[in-house]
RNA sequence: CCGGGGAUGGCAGAUCGGCUAUGCAAGGGACUGUAAAUCCCUCUAGAUAGGUUCAACUCCUAUUCCCCGGA
C-alpha cells in the first residue's frame, strides 16, 4: 500500500515518487500545514487542488483538541472532513512539545499539555497519540517526539534522543498491534551535535520506519549549523525511505536541503506570511537551476525570488488592487498562475495572497523535480 | 442676533499645568513540524494672536471657524 522509490539522483538531491492509499505523489515534495484541518485564510481545498498541491499535513494535537478525533472519525476520518482525497501527514503534536514552553510537562511515559485556548489539561502518550492518529486516518503519521532547541545543551538533547527513540519505538509497537494502515516515520533529534544526529538515526534505523525525518527546532537560525545538520543527518539515513526535514522552509532553505538529499518538508511559512502581508514571486529558475547542479553555489535568496509586502488595506479592500494591470499584486497573482483560475469570483485579498504563495510554492517544487530530472542520472 | 458647546497629527478620538494616549492610514522589520488574519519599530499634533506661569495642548482674553437650541 506504501511506497517509496528514489527514480533519479542529481549530486545528492533525490527525484522521488511516495505511493499511499490516496495516491501516489512526485518528489521532493511540500506539505502545506493545515494543522487545524483546514488552510487559514479562507482557502478551502478545492482550491488547492486546483492549485496542483500534492499533499497536506494536519496536527494531532490541535485535533485532538477539538473537534476530537472521536468526532472526526464519525466524519469518516480527517479526508472526509476536509473533502481531500490526496494524501495527507499528520503531526503528532510532539512539535507542541516545547513550542507551547511552559504549559507543557514531560515525563518518562508522555507529556501533559495544558491547552492555551481554555486551560484544559491533556495527556499524550506515544501509545494515545497513535490510537488518536489511527482515528484521524491520515496516509503519514509521525511519532511523538521531544523537540529540543537548537540552543539546548548536548546533555540535554542526549537526554532527548534517548527518550525520543523510546517513545517512537512505542508508536511503532502501537501502531502494529492498531494495525492501521498508515505510514509512521522515525524523527532523528539531536540538537547542532553532529554525534548526537548520528547515534539517533543509527537508534532509529534499527529500529527501522517507513521513512525518516530530521526535527528539532530549526528557528534559531544559525543556517550553516542547520545545513552541517541536515548534510550530516541525511548520510545517515537509507537510501531506500522517505527523508522529511521537518518544519523548515523558506524557499532557498528548501532548496539547500533537497541538495543535500531531503525529499519532504512542511512550513507553516508561505501560508503564515501570506496572512501577514509577504508574499514570494518570480522564481528565477535559472538561479534555481544552478544551485542545484553546484553544490558548492551559495544560494542568494534575493536573487532565487521576490517577495514583496502587501497591507491590510489590501486585505480590507482587494478588489480595485487586484483588477489593475500594473501593480505587483497582479504580477504575483499572474505570476503564481492563480488569476485564470480565479477570474469568476470575488476572494478576499487575504485568500488570494495564500493562494499566491502556495502556487509560488508548488511551482518551486516542480521546478526542483524537473531539474533533478533533466539533469540528474 | 441671543444662548450654549466645540476646535488636537492624513482621518477618527482621549487625557493632562511639566512626563509617548490610542486606533486606522503611511513607512519599515519579523515570521520556518501554527498559542500567530499576528507581533515589533518609525513618522505625522494641539485653529490664530496675545496674556498668566519657572513651565501652557491644558488656565484667561480676543479673533476666526464649526455644531446645537431660540428668535
Amino acid at each position: 500500500m506504501f511506497k517509496f522509490e528514489v527514480l533519479k539522483k542529481l549530486g545528492r538531491a533525490r527525484l522521488s515518487q511516495l505511493t499511499t492509499p490516496h495516491g501516489t505523489i512526485p518528489g521532493p515534495f511540500f506539505q502545506f500545514v493545515a494543522t487545524q484541518a483546514a488552510i487559514r485564510g479562507q482557502v478551502m481545498s478545492e482550491d488547492m487542488e486546483k492549485l496542483g498541491v500534492d499533499i497536506m499535513l494536519a496536527n494531532t494535537y490541535h485535533l485532538h483538541l477539538r473537534p476530537g478525533e472521536d468526532l472526526m472519525e464519525q466524519a469518516g476520518g480527517l479526508h472526509s472532513f476536509m473533502q481531500w482525497d490526496k494524501p495527507i501527514t499528520t503531526d503528532s503534536g510532539g512539535y507542541q512539545v516545547f513550542s507551547l514552553g511552559d504549559h507543557v510537562k514531560i515525563d518518562d511515559d508522555g507529556v501533559t499539555f495544558k491547552a492555551p485556548l481554555d486551560g484544559s489539561v491533556h495527556r499524550f502518550t506515544p501509545e494515545s497519540t497513535m490510537q488518536v492518529q489511527a482515528k484521524l486516518g491520515p496516509d503519514i503519521v509521525m511519532p511523538l517526539d521531544v523537540c529540543t532547541p537548537f540552543s539546548a545543551s548536548k546533555d540535554e538533547v542526549e537526554k532527548a534522543i534517548i527518550k525520543t527513540t523510546a517513545w517512537v519505538k512505542r508508536c511503532k509497537d502501537e501502531q502494529a498491534r492498531l494495525a492501521s494502515p498508515q505510514a509512521l516515520y522515525g524523527i532523528v533529534q539531536g540538537g547542532v551535535y553532529p554525534d548526537l544526529r548520528e547515534k539517533a538515526a543509527g537508534l532509529l534505523r534499527d529500529i527501522g520506519f517507513f521513512g525518516y525525518s530530521i526535527g528539532g527546532e530549526l528557528q534559531e537560525k544559525g543556517e550553516k549549523e542547520i545545513k552541517k545538520i541536515v548534510n550530516i543527518t541525511t548520510a545517515q539515513l537509507p537510501e531506500d525511505a522517505p527523508r522529511y526535514l521537518m518544519g523548515y522552509g523558506k524557499p532557498e532553505d528548501i532548496v539547500e536541503a533537497v541538495r543535500l538529499g531531503v525529499d519532504q518538508f512542511d512550513c507553516v511559512l508561505p501560508i503564515r506570511n501570506a496572512r501577514h502581508g509577504q508574499i514570494f514571486l518570480d522564481l528565477n529558475i535559472e538561479e534555481l537551476k544552478k544551485a542545484l547542479v553546484d553544490p558548492e553555489y551559495s544560494i542568494d535568496p534575493k536573487k532565487l525570488y521576490k517577495s514583496i509586502d502587501i497591507t491590510k488595506a489590501v486585505f480590507a479592500d482587494d478588489l480595485s488592487v487586484f483588477n489593475t494591470n500594473d501593480t505587483d499584486i497582479t504580477r504575483a497573482y499572474s505570476k503564481a498562475y492563480v488569476h485564470h483560475l480565479m477570474r469568476a469570483e470575488q476572494p478576499s485579498g487575504m485568500r488570494l495572497a495564500v493562494m499566491a504563495n502556495v502556487a509560488f510554492y508548488v511551482n518551486l517544487m516542480k521546478q526542483i523535480r524537473g531539474i533533478i530530472e533533466q539533469e540528474g542520472v
